[in-house]
DNA sequence: ATTGAAAAAGGACATTTGTCCCAACGGCAA
DNA sequence: TTGCCGTTGGGACAAATGTCCTTTTTCAAT
């Protein structure tokens, strides 16, 4: 659920480092709360977490919201709107703060059409998103709350992370009043 | 919800057309029901889909399916599994008959590593399915069964795409019975 | 210490979805 | 034709989840 990729982070911190003139790539920082992508606006820079945590979620047309994944150290943001020339798929906010290098659209398509690794940073980084989503609809779809519940909690455990009440209902796909719900019926463990 | 990728299947044929030896890159054929692929077990062959329809689905441990997305012509079979060094993320059988190009293994580790209009190819093909399959565990996860068989309903109608009932429901998440009262429900529309 | 706002918890009831059956229909092999 | 089997459709009841509200708790700003 908290995703990161040191090899992607390395990558462009070499980019970073390397660059002489500090105008393609440079750093900048957010603040909790703030939204570093908004959904259905065109997207102004490709980011990649240096470090923070932020949430990818969908606000959807009848008000709920639905959290994509955790995003920390070396995720990459906006390359998916840069790659099929569209807005923004989801929102993408700070639920902590952090920085980011911020690399100019432009250039981060040369990267594309001419960096080999840095392709294959990216094949690696879908692929291993691709998995994450696609077996999380299917068991969120197959199994019942409770059961998907106990899932997440594992997770918030061997990733020490902690998120609201809010976020994990919003994670799980159900409401704030059925998560409460479950994590009555399981309060055996606690 | 049937996926198809003329750009990818034209690269792939003009490799086999190209290809001196025949060895790395043949045609193979398939009966409908065939599984091409099958979960947890490792992946023989990289496939790119030449012609018929096949399902990519996820067989739970509660003895339930659901199916991620439906493959046509272009679509391209166990590269995740190849980049990430894994078993089948899930099943893929078909549902007509048809034929692939099948890819050996260390042939495509190759291209990964030196084809770059390939790295493209799989970049855009990788960033279509997670929009599709991030978008679909949301509105599926957020509307009722209802709201998401009409959409269904409306890609059938446009990819002008037959399938059981059985697969609608699977496709949706839900059960059998559930998707017939869906269907009762807004029977008027028939 | 006081207060106000956000987060967390839960009661009561409605709606949605699942489970377990059984019935009807159509194709197809004996 | 007969009988079997897979697909489709649906009744009756149980379980899961949502909706609408209210209460409690927490915690930071005053």
């Amino acid at each position: 659920m908290l995703r990161t990729n040191k090899a992607f982070f390395h990558h462009i911190e070499h980019l970073y480092n390397e660059e002489k003139l500090k105008q393609d790539v440079v750093i900048r920082n957010f603040r909790k709360g703030e939204l570093l992508l908004e959904q259905d606006q065109p997207a102004k820079k490709v980011m990649l977490i240096r470090e923070g945590i932020t949430k990818c979620y969908f606000s959807e047309a009848n008000d709920k919201e639905y959290i994509v994944e955790f995003l920390g150290q070396g995720e990459i943001l906006s390359e998916i709107e840069v790659i099929r020339n569209t807005n923004c798929l989801c929102n993408i906010q700070a639920i902590t703060d952090g920085s980011v290098f911020a690399i100019s659209i432009p250039y981060f398509r040369k990267l594309i059409q001419t960096d080999l690794q840095l392709n294959n940073l990216l094949l690696n980084e879908f692929a291993e998103r691709l998995v994450n989503t696609a077996k999380r609809a299917s068991y969120q779809q197959l199994y019942p709350a409770e059961h998907n519940l106990a899932k997440l909690r594992a997770l918030m455990e061997t990733q020490k992370l902690q998120i609201s009440k809010e976020d994990m209902s919003a994670y799980l796909g159900i409401t704030l009043r059925s998560l409460n719900r479950a994590l009555k019926s399981k309060l055996f463990q606690d």
